[in-house]
DNA sequence: TAAATAAGTTTATTTTATAAACCAAATTAT
DNA sequence: ATAATTTGGTTTATAAAATAAACTTATTTA
């Protein structure tokens, strides 16, 4: 009747940094950030789960001599995305 | 960006419910602790905050002699689940 | 050179979800 | 008749999660 909903993708940061990454190739921990609203940290902890799973991958470089942290989503990552909108359909739709 | 969702439904059991009460005029709690595979507690615990939240109402009636629990959706929990799948989508829509 | 900002990470706190334990009444088995 | 089991839950305890607060390091800007 009702699929189990991936808890790593049931989360309101986790699932709109997947959403976002989804659409965009590649994105910059600060601007993940401010299109979350997010608090860094809280972020921080988020990607790190996401890349944990195997969701996205990290990648951590400079920017002159900031650090820079850029995030891709995964074939999993996209996989896991779409397994997790279908069972949510399970719970939207309207049954006869 | 991404609206906020409510937590009260941002919730597997929860959303189960109110998603399987949404279809039912009304149901008893065996009925949708079978239909959610929910374990007693978990689901008594879930009930009472959707009731405190005025998205469901309860009856606790009796049949013969034994407990009976019935939930019905309220008009509030209807515009909650409707307000709910509607943030989701901005979560869920590819973005061109 | 002192203060503020950027880009994060780590740790601590609060919330939540979930399960385990419990209760009362009814039913079934011995 | 009474002991064990099942039904229909509630209450309490535990585990996991989300979030925020504090901190670090380097870089600008005043």
């Amino acid at each position: 009747m009702f699929k189990p909903l991936d808890p790593l993708l049931h989360s309101e940061l986790r699932l709109a940094t997947i959403s976002l990454l989804i659409s965009v190739e590649e994105a910059e921990f600060p601007y993940i950030k401010e299109q979350t609203g997010a608090t860094a940290g809280n972020l921080s902890v988020q990607i790190d789960k996401l890349s944990a799973a195997g969701y996205i991958e990290v990648e951590k470089t400079f920017k002159g001599r900031r650090p820079c942290t850029i995030c891709r989503i995964t074939s999993a990552g996209l996989r896991a995305f779409e397994d997790y909108v279908e069972a949510l359909r399970s719970y939207l739709e309207v049954k006869s």
